[in-house]
DNA sequence: GACACACTGACCATTACTTCA
DNA sequence: CGTGAAGTAATGGTCAGTGTG
């Protein structure tokens, strides 16, 4: 590296020459290392040098005070920017993180709803064997009117669900009855109930499960003032 | 006090040059 | 040795703040 002497620092007359319009500085000598070290630390300190201090600061590196402030405005560009590609990975671990909840909390749903299928096509089992059986119940239909939901297993190892509902009419289920029961176990129909599992709603998960997400006060609106899914539209 | 003008300093985008792999 | 990329000193344009007539 050539070593900048307080020669080469000279006026700017002797820096650049006017060949064109446009000026070339032909020139140019990179600052010492004391003079950047120097430069540093006091940047360090302050990013803005007042007008005293900046002719302080030329006069003992054998600057001129147009290349100290020129020197500062640099660095503050190129701090900036520095700062701008910090801030951006840190978005990025942020996003990376969230995608990665969203995903596990996707998976997590799916499984839901398909549990919750698995159970409706189990409420709908009985349905069809009281439509088959109904002089078999019929005689028991005093039995296990309890206002309980009890869950039989036949000689098949195969569940089936019985509902006692005091509200009704005791004894075997009727038509009307295993309606409703269906009716209560459909969610595809039910838009309250498909409501929980929509992909669209989030309402699956407990709030708390968000709060206790860590994103750095990333998504803080005090800061941003305005919302975060803005970011991505 | 209101206005126009000049001066100054800061910021920004860009250029010109140096250094290094 | 030539070359492209990265780093950086410097330039030029613009704008805001301030002083002055």
């Amino acid at each position: 590296m050539l070593e900048y002497t307080a020669e080469m620092a000279g006026p700017f007359s002797s820096v650049t020459t006017t060949t064109t319009k446009k000026k070339k500085n032909k020139n140019k000598r990179r600052f010492s290392d004391e003079q950047i070290k120097s430069l540093e630390s006091m940047f360090e300190s302050e990013t803005r040098l007042e007008p005293r201090k900046k002719l302080q600061v030329a006069k003992e590196l054998g600057l001129q005070p147009r290349q100290v402030a020129i020197w500062f405005q640099n660095k503050r560009a190129r701090w900036k920017s520095k700062q701008l590609e910090q801030d951006y990975s840190i978005l990025q671990a942020n996003y990376d993180n969230l995608a990665a909840k969203y995903e596990s909390l996707k998976k997590e749903k799916q499984a839901l709803v398909i549990q919750l299928q698995k159970l409706n096509d189990l409420i709908k089992k009985p349905k069809e064997e009281a439509q088959c059986c109904r002089q078999v119940t019929a005689t028991n239909r005093n039995d296990g009117d309890k206002g309980e939901t009890t869950v039989k297993s036949d000689s098949e190892g195969q569940l089936s669900f019985s509902m006692g509902r005091s509200e009704h009419a005791p004894g075997v289920l009727s038509d009307d009855d295993s309606a409703i029961k269906t009716d209560y176990f459909r969610p595809e129909e039910d838009p309250n109930l498909m409501s929980m599992v929509d992909p669209g709603d989030d309402s699956l998960t407990s709030p708390e499960d968000w709060r206790s997400f860590d994103s750095n006060g990333l998504f803080d609106q005090s800061n941003c003032g305005y919302p975060w899914w803005d970011f991505w539209s």
